[in-house]
DNA sequence: ACCCAGGAAATTC
DNA sequence: GAATTTCATGGG
């Protein structure tokens, strides 16, 4: 077992940030610690007096948990800067502001994000948790790594009959097979222009502008990235007067985050 | 039983 | 080409 720590770690919140819809494998344990999954490693993460503790199995990767947190990244500043472009979006950070952008990795953000279309998130957790213990590298009793492009690319529809993700199923085949034969480089997608990396995305079978949005965002740290979702619309038209994605900037996807979090906690503000 | 879900493809107009 | 319907499944 490894231990890595992380001081003076804030705004940060593990609740907001691993509970709130960008990933699917963490659950949260009862003394308020969550155990997850991340390439190989199966970590619990507590977060204490702005320190953050992660124990995982193998050697310790400060390195890893680092990015995977984004703990470089200055989010009090950006949350400074959000506040200042529109009260609800002030009232939002408030909130909401102890969330970061996870870098997950850029295959497991694309599958997952492809189930979740017309899907409720509680649901899911739990199509990617028989996705992983059917076809994932097992680690431990209870936890497996998210499925290789080659497991994947190598099943057919029927295969994945056991996740019971319903008509995804043909789309987590064509994804992961266009990964795996080289058509689509994904890593390549983080310095690419913006809506060339969309479009590549959309060429695989049910990948639609919200979930290239999402896999840039989640899984290559495209901050700039506004996924559009039921949420975030009605968001947009009842609290934000219209505004559109693509005006809150540079760091548009954490303000997402923040609003989309603030928003899912508040429904009461959308009972028309 | 009903409605809906972090949408996108297929069909119809 | 734009608007509507369908798609599988199950949480609430």
């Amino acid at each position: 077992m490894g231990t890595v720590i992380f001081k003076d770690v804030y705004p940060f919140s593990l609740e907001q940030t691993l509970d709130c819809g960008q990933s699917f494998r963490w659950s949260k344990n009862d003394d308020g610690s969550f155990t997850g999954v991340v390439k190989n490693k199966v970590a619990t993460v507590s977060y204490e007096n702005s320190t953050l503790t992660v124990l995982q199995n193998g050697k310790a990767d400060e390195k890893l948990w680092r990015e995977y947190f984004d703990l470089d990244l200055d989010y009090g500043g950006i949350k400074e800067k959000l506040s200042k472009m529109h009260p609800v979006l002030e009232e939002a950070s408030s909130y909401a502001g102890g969330i970061r952008i996870l870098n997950q990795e850029p295959f497991e953000a694309l599958i997952t994000f492809i189930i979740s279309q017309n899907n409720n998130i509680s649901r899911i957790k739990g199509i990617v948790e028989r996705l992983c213990e059917n076809f994932g590298e097992k680690i431990d009793d209870t936890h497996f790594a998210f499925p290789t492009p080659e497991r994947l690319a190598s099943l057919s529809v029927d295969d994945l009959a056991p996740i019971r993700a319903g008509f995804r199923h043909r789309y987590i085949i064509d994804a992961a097979k266009r990964v795996q034969r080289k058509e689509i480089d994904l890593e390549s997608l983080r310095i690419k222009d913006y809506a060339d990396a969309q479009k590549e995305l959309m060429k695989i079978t049910g990948v639609g502008v919200k979930v290239a949005d999402c896999v840039l965002l989640y899984g290559l740290h495209r901050l700039e990235s506004f996924p559009l979702d039921v949420w975030m619309k009605r968001a947009l038209k009842v609290l934000f007067d219209g505004m559109k994605g693509d005006e809150f900037g540079q760091f548009g996807g954490i303000a997402q985050q923040y609003i989309f979090h603030y928003s899912r906690m508040h429904k009461e503000l959308f009972n028309d």
